[in-house]
DNA sequence: GATTCGACAATTGTTGACAATCTACAGTTC
DNA sequence: GAACTGTAGATTGTCAACAATTGTCGAATC
């Protein structure tokens, strides 16, 4: 039977996932630097749980990348190097064209939806762009590119991207002098909203591929990676 | 220091990663069957290990999307609609697209590289296509798409890929009646490995979409599943 | 005869304790 | 003084027992 008015069933997911889903928002919100090693013990006790489940939602983040694991050294915070950086943006660079083509290839009504939810995202971003909250611009970018998979409609796709742009934001977080083209940042995304209105798929794409383009330049530009030189 | 000659370090691969592994190749050979549950304590047994490593383990693979997990209820072998099939075979055509650009983009000599092993890969083929084993034929497909992608060496396009071709191994397997176009299946690597070896990157990207159009085509035109009729 | 309630069996979820491994530091030797 | 060895501490890896939940079978009732 279906779940009765106010009320929903208890933790449907399974455990490891929750706690993998807690952990995953701590580390892309920078509660750990990168290379740092996680403490079973005590982040289980300060999650309120044992080490068990939370080893098991470690191997889920060792599984996506966030999390490195060394054989009985425990496992470590990602360290994003200029060569990660491209990979991960390669990466989004094909995730976000195939998932271009899809929209453009689907209902013009389901175009509208997805258009609707990235209209409004881009106005919560003017809205943090104007109060400097670089925290919140970073989690409304992502979000904007997620919703934009997510409009395809394909899990598979979107549970990818997810990974991805929890990596994307560890990027941002981990050279701190975020967004140097803060003025362009709306403007871009304003700019792949009306090319997928406009249904135009080869401005769609060359869009995409600049807006990944210049996000590689700002984030590999500064030499430094907080304290190492290389 | 290095590993001196004959030393290495042993399994330096942590546990968990080691039994996920040996669990999706049983998963995708078929030694469980789509829908089954994974019985916790008779798979530790079997495997010679306990519970604990063994479900960090299955929270892998739920991970990766081959397994999924129902709370209390415990894990169970991915089921594969002809939705998925779709899913699937959209992701790798984007993933594979994104590395042909790669390796065109890439140095000569490592293209080459490249070729050569995609070219021992085909002739293996061709031995078990005349062999007519199926199981054989069906790793060797992946395998040459695997390497492909490899050549890139974005590690994270590979790790994606990676999943992708397990699912891919587990639809070929879920509907027994495999590989309906023997003789076109070599022909149409070899196609791709010439158009890598020319750089014909239009050529290239066209011959993917076509293998992968083609390949929905054959897993989706049976209707039944094995089983239950829609 | 169909349905509902209750108890049982099986399986998963969780916990704590024990064993193995690695890093760091101190002591010893050359 | 430098390098090596041995020990101590901490942390991870593994295991077995306990608790909680689910699905099933049977009996009682309408």
């Amino acid at each position: 039977m279906a779940a009765p008015e106010g009320m929903f069933v208890l933790e449907g997911r399974p455990t490891a996932q929750l706690i993998a889903d807690q952990l995953r928002e701590l580390i892309v919100q920078g509660a750990f630097r990168p290379g740092q090693q996680v403490n079973e013990s005590a982040l289980a006790s300060q999650l309120s749980t044992s080490r068990g489940p939370l080893r098991e939602a470690l191997q889920r983040l060792c599984q996506e990348g966030i999390l490195v694991s060394k054989r009985n050294r425990g496992v470590f915070v990602l360290e994003l190097s200029p060569d990660d950086v491209r990979e991960i943006y390669a990466v989004r660079e094909a995730v976000e064209l195939a998932a271009a083509n899809t929209l453009l290839g689907s209902e013009a009504d389901q175009v509208a939806d997805t258009c609707r939810e990235l209209k409004g995202i881009i106005r919560s971003m003017a809205k943090q762009v104007a109060a400097s909250d670089w925290q919140a611009i970073a989690r409304l970018d992502m979000q904007f590119h997620t919703a934009f998979v997510s409009g395809t409609g394909n899990t598979r796709l979107i549970r990818i991207y997810e990974t991805l742009a929890a990596e994307s934001r560890m990027c941002i977080l981990s050279l701190e002098v975020a967004y140097p083209r803060i003025d362009a940042l709306v403007q871009e995304h304003q700019m792949i909203l009306d090319l997928l209105e406009a249904r135009d798929q080869s401005g769609l794409q060359n869009a995409i591929k600049r807006h990944m383009q210049k996000a590689v330049e700002d984030l590999t530009s500064e030499p430094e990676v907080s304290g190492i030189t290389a």
